[in-house]
DNA sequence: CTGAAAGCGCTAACAC
DNA sequence: GTGTTAGCGCTTTCAG
């Protein structure tokens, strides 16, 4: 590894003057400077980021840890964030933390000393966790709120109430909603929400599972939600929802005819599985940038709370009640 | 931010000692250890990763560059390579080059002195700069072939010949190809695979494209493949076959009656699609595995080539020639 | 077993 | 403008 000693050394000057012949050119005579920098190019030098990290304390690195990374719905957070931190010149660091909470103490251990901000979607840590971590680096919140921390979060009580509406419209009285994990956070909210928007209109819905929100929870959901009788399955997300509609179709059920199902999120393949899902769509990548525009910009403080509108997109799998 | 130097005044003892109660506690007397260690606890101090690397060297960090992280087909990889990335307690940095080599160069730029090695994904960056990075770090490569470097690439020609075999066999004899990008390795291996295939067989295959190897491309593509009168498309990868399965649906085309199609992948989505699509498999996360266990295993010298094997998956969307 | 001291590669006062 | 010097927070000889 060459570094900036050998440059300093090979151009004959000091290394602070090979150092800011590199950072602030400005600063230094047109001759010194075209010499450095002619030297640090024929040396192959690159700057050592670490080094350079220690002493300002600050790495240019923002990390974004997902709950499963190969969840399709944080596709688009994932990248409207790297967009975001590309234009800021910063780089992004992903994390996995398999919606364990253990994993994600684990990454924050590693990384929150290292990044220089940090977007959490949907933890599940505790929250004096997040209070402490936030005390050490900002820290954003991507679909859970607490209370002093800055976040964005989707808008669940206005996509249930919208999925409700529609089957509602169709004529459905009897809904069941299939849950999900019953430690996430935008769980509760979305069971909450629909919960309190069945009482309003006098529509009758029961909560079954909860099931592996994954599409290997299909199955069970499906046959548990046919099993009682409703005329709508009310999925916690896509990937439920498509699991379930493959159940459907395996076991001969005629989606919309027999059951209507509604999923949430419109991930990758919402639109094209059999029949194309209706859905609730949260603008995501608009998310990602939000979050990390927060970040960058020092409100993380500020405890900024966004709420991002949603919108239902009625496709092949909901139709009039049976 | 507390540092070791407040938890060595704290505990009444030098640095060295601080440092190493908490990082080789077996050559600390059991009462000094215990009492910095309860102070470093008291304290809540943290390890400063960026100072700890500076000396080391290393920063238990690994990154994985990819062509684009919304392409499910790299999530396998991604999980792969962060589960055994995670067992042997390395932090993996993901990055997104968005398949353009000057961000693959920029990204490499910046993480090139931070991590302790890197997974390169289909890199699109020329040979050269591929084997000066090499130089600097381990590097392993995924779906593209230096010589020099270590890799594991999928086994497109096995691929392509089970691909065409599966077809000749349902009678098909004129054949078309729906590229993807002319830029990557895997697309001029597939190619040549295919065209190989054809040779042997006697087949006609015609060379379409290219289309932007993603859902968008499908219609153009679905479009020059009904016009060349092919009874069967094969598509450069299972995004664009999708696309293309939409575009037929849509133009009221019968598949497999009136034509076949195939794709490369088998990703998400790829079983749920209508028809249910005909593909190829790969085991991804596999490879995600072997190329971290080169990475770590410090093999990265050693120019080993994996080729995994893959299988087909017959589905839906291929059918008798008409 | 513990402490003092050197130094990782780089940046940033502070002089000249 | 440029060089000298002092660290950043930590690990690691090297003495004691």
């Amino acid at each position: 590894m060459v570094t900036l000693q050998d440059v300093a050394r090979e151009a004959g000057v000091a290394v602070s003057t090979a150092s800011r012949a590199l950072t602030h050119p400005e600063r230094i005579s047109p001759p010194t400077r075209a010499r450095v920098q002619e030297v640090a190019r024929r040396l192959g030098y690159r700057p050592n980021r670490i080094a350079r990290a220690v002493v300002s304390g600050r790495t240019q690195m923002l990390a974004v840890l997902v709950p499963d990374i190969t969840n399709p719905h944080r596709l688009g957070l994932i990248r409207g964030a790297e967009e975001r931190a590309r234009a800021a010149d910063r780089t992004l660091v992903l994390g996995d933390t398999r919606g364990d909470p253990g994993l994600e103490a684990d990454h924050l251990d590693r990384l929150g000393s290292v990044v220089d901000g940090i977007v959490l979607a949907s933890s599940r840590l505790p929250d004096a966790d997040l209070r402490e971590l936030a005390r050490r680096r900002p820290v954003v919140l991507h679909d859970r709120e607490l209370a002093g921390l800055p976040g964005v979060v989707t808008d669940f009580d206005d996509g249930m109430r919208q999925i409700l509406g529609h089957l509602v419209g169709l004529g459905h009285r009897r809904v069941a909603y299939l849950s999900g994990s019953r430690r996430s956070w935008s769980e509760g909210r979305r069971w909450a929400a629909l919960a309190a928007e069945a009482t309003r209109t006098g529509v009758g819905v029961a909560c079954l599972g909860p099931f592996p929100p994954m599409l290997d929870g299909g199955p069970a959901a499906a046959d548990a939600g046919l099993a009682s009788g409703a005329t709508a399955l009310v999925a916690s997300n896509d990937l439920l929802a498509i699991g379930v509609l493959r159940r459907l179709e395996e076991r001969g059920v005629p989606v919309p005819q027999t059951v209507s199902v509604t999923g949430f999120d419109d991930i990758f393949g919402a639109d094209f599985c059999h029949p194309p899902l209706t859905t609730v769509t949260a603008p995501t990548e608009e998310a990602g940038r939000v979050l990390v525009d927060v970040l960058l910009g020092g409100h993380a403080q500020d405890a900024e709370r966004t709420v991002l509108p949603v919108r239902l997109r009625v496709r092949g799998s909901t139709g009039p009640a049976r």
